[in-house]
DNA sequence: ACCTGAACACCGTTCAAGT
DNA sequence: ACCTGAACACCGTTCAAGT
């Protein structure tokens, strides 16, 4: 707000200038997505209300209406820019797998550096020009992996799903308030809560879960999630001969 | 609202029966639980409020506060609730993965009934006791197909995750109104319009995705469910050797 | 065409006051 | 201990009125 206000002295004392920036430059559609995403990024997703991003734009609500149809439209507008900041990667045929994983962790980062974006993947099916390029890319290395068309197109569809359900579990997971207040980013406790629930359960009724507390809760994030996708990767090829090799 | 007025004259009418059903049967948690999940049974998760559960009940939405401590608080009971209705399988050695398969199948069924629902269990880590037999059966099953613990307990993660996700995209997938108002079920044009986006690309810049327009969209959900399902069973075997024989 | 103040119809949550 | 009315501090969205 005080911002504004200087700019608008300072454009009243400098009457002209040859350059002619806009003193309060006039609103439009990137203003306000650019708004929004810096509350998500400082904050999380519930941070943004239209009230909030209109504030920081130094105006009330009503005004974002004419830019912005509502609030679902303008999340989806931010997330297709985040999605937009993801590089598609030149496909190199022997490498096809490691830069597989490689495109989906960083879209996985991308959807991390604004806690909570991930929930607008969630659903909204991938036909966004910016997602596409990242389908596009996707569907290129899997099948220079030799993974026919079928199960290529399929896989895309699963590792998003599977990238965009952990981007969503890892905002949460930064969300929820660790126990212990005093410390602030870590969540080794919550992992190590949930070994400790594992392993006190009866081992009756529990025997596989309760003797494998320690192997569920081991390995970081990022191990857990390069699992998932190479699993699916892998899977690709050779799921429907098993589905029809054992009769299902 | 008149159901428990009528209720209520009908007890002045007939002032005991041996039976004593409760007149207005005071609240409990269960009590709301029930209530909020007819509410996400009939519509869907958006029109669970405490005003409108508490309305349900013939009270005033202050008066919840004594069984639930929030409404993400309410919102996990209901979760719990409804894992609880997925029934565990007996495991049979020979048929392990297609139990498997059963057993999630039956988790998206549980989860599609109350539209909305999947988005609670979305990063609530699994540690409520209706949800801890979901995770035992699992393990189970992967174990009898010989797959080795630490990917068991991976893909166990994996395949909640898969599963609720894909719940979610259903729920929103039905909740989208589709552009033309008068069919009211059918998602049918929204799978087409997908295919009409894609079939529609420049080829030069989407040569995968434009010439895949159609098997992009082949397959309906069940389908496409059992897929990831089957391909995170079958990779969670290779992948861990893939990822190290190819230097990853 | 764009902006805006004020209002509308909602929320979750709290709290003093009742029983 | 349980319930409740009323209030508080928010929402998204609309709309008439301004420029």
């Amino acid at each position: 707000l005080s911002t504004c206000t200087l700019e608008k002295m300072s454009d009243l004392d400098e009457p002209r200038s040859r350059r002619d920036r806009p003193a309060k430059p006039p609103l439009s559609r990137a203003l306000i997505v650019n708004a929004a995403l810096e509350l998500v990024k400082a904050d999380r997703l519930d941070a943004v209300t239209l009230r909030s991003v209109a504030e920081r734009l130094d105006t009330g609500p009503a005004s974002l209406y004419v830019y912005v149809s509502n609030r679902e439209d303008l999340l989806e507008r931010m997330l297709e820019r985040v999605l937009s900041e993801v590089q598609t990667i030149a496909v190199e045929p022997l490498h096809w797998r490691e830069q597989l994983i490689d495109l989906f962790t960083t879209v996985l980062d991308a959807l991390s550096r604004y806690p909570g974006i991930a929930h607008v993947a969630l659903g909204s099916l991938l036909t966004w020009s910016s997602a596409l390029d990242l389908v596009e890319n996707a569907l290129a290395l899997l099948r220079a992996g030799g993974i026919p068309d079928q199960e290529a197109a399929w896989a895309t569809d699963a590792l998003f799903l599977f990238t965009v359900a952990t981007g969503v579990e890892h905002s949460i997971e930064r969300v929820r308030p660790p126990t212990e207040p005093h410390h602030k980013s870590t969540s080794i406790d919550y992992i190590g809560n949930a070994r400790a629930v594992f392993a006190s359960l009866p081992v009756n009724r529990y025997p596989n879960l309760s003797s494998m507390a320690t192997t569920m809760t081991r390995g970081d994030d990022l191990e857990r999630f390069r699992f998932g996708l190479n699993a699916i990767i892998s899977g690709a090829r050779s799921s429907l001969d098993n589905a029809i090799a054992e009769g299902a």
